[in-house]
DNA sequence: ACCCCTCTCTAACACCGTTAGAGTCACTCT
DNA sequence: AGAGTGACTCTAACGGTGTTAGAGAGGGGT
């Protein structure tokens, strides 16, 4: 009974909810699978076409908009979903960002555009409204799972003093119970108003 | 006459102008500075402080607004040259967002923030606004900068079938002689207009 | 003359991706 | 039945990586 590419990837996913990208090593994923690294390289030309399968695994399927909904509603939707799906795994918005061309994501650009399109607006604002929300969301779930500063001789204080402005809105965003979640949405939100705008010119 | 951290970080922002970021080797750094390896260890924690070094000098200093500049210009201007400083290293979209906390980017939020909130925008608008150009811009340039898609066993006929709106955007986006900076631009803009939107809601 | 501090060295460890090439097993064709 | 072929896995190894331990060189202050 011989190794699957499905099985591999699911078995790599599973590392890298374990372990984290630098966990995701040929030779602890082959022995997860019970055999050795080289034998990986029968099914995989080499390590980043696994990075690219897994970012495939990652990248969620696109829903379609329903007829009636307005498409600032669901490309936020498409948004969001694309944010948590990076989030529900370790680095995962880092292991997409280093995959080579994924044809899911090319699938949910197609979605996207298309229903702009549909929707109305020009072929290029489509394209330019498209990538910007991609974009966007990916550079921010990147930030978001970037590793927590190195707190050893990291001086609060002064850097407070330094960045009043910063520190201060911080404080005054996340005091009323606000979470990073709302942060996104208020984010997205700029973009997609922007995107509003473009598109009525 | 010693080795010191300046001058590391210099040969080493070299080094990936050479080479890009798998390039950056702690031996070759090394062998640049007529040095051993280890002896790097003496001014340097690990290999991820010499990378948030890279992006320090990286990232550009921040330009004040003039005090009669319209904040979305201004701010729109603090993106591009962002972007441009990106771009102008081999994997410098990667350096800076694997870098841990950034004091020159903090410098930069700090400044964009401060200055939105001089122009009567409140604080908490200030903050997303900001982090919204800035995480796109980064997620920008990052898609920028990956690798060009494996173009053997790519079936470009195949994935135009797949995919009509995408490589037709494309191709009417460049078609009268557009560039990637005009790309950037209209995305830039898109982001913009959002902001001056929220901005005074 | 001594010690100490700064800085660099050699030697080595554990691990990484990757390649070469031999071996095993199941199946097909003669 | 026997030979051969392909799919799949193995062992062994190469050159490279970040990192640590610990030994030394050299200058300055007491």
């Amino acid at each position: 009974m011989s190794l699957d590419r499905k099985q591999i990837v699911n078995e790599a996913v599973a590392l890298l909810d374990a372990e984290g990208l630098d966990g995701v090593t040929l030779r602890k994923l082959a022995a997860r699978l019970g055999v050795q690294a080289p034998t990986l390289y029968w099914h995989l030309p080499n390590k980043a076409a696994l990075v690219t399968a897994i970012a495939e695994a990652i990248v969620p399927e696109p829903t379609p908009a329903a007829p009636d909904q307005p498409w600032q509603e669901w490309l936020t939707d498409v948004a969001v979903r694309l944010r948590a799906a990076l989030l529900a795994h370790p680095d995962g918005a880092r292991v997409v960002s280093a995959a080579q061309l994924s044809v899911k994501m090319a699938a949910l650009s197609e979605l996207a555009m298309s229903t702009l399109v549909d929707r109305g607006i020009s072929l290029r604002d489509a394209r330019i409204i498209v990538l910007t929300v991609e974009r966007f969301t990916v550079g921010h779930a990147l930030e978001e799972q970037s590793p927590p500063p190195d707190t050893t001789d990291f001086d609060l204080e002064a850097f407070t003093a330094a960045h009043p402005v910063s520190v201060g809105a911080i404080k005054e965003y996340f005091e009323p119970g606000r979470t990073v979640d709302d942060l996104f949405q208020d984010c997205l939100e700029v973009v997609i108003a922007g995107a509003g705008m473009i598109a009525q010119r």
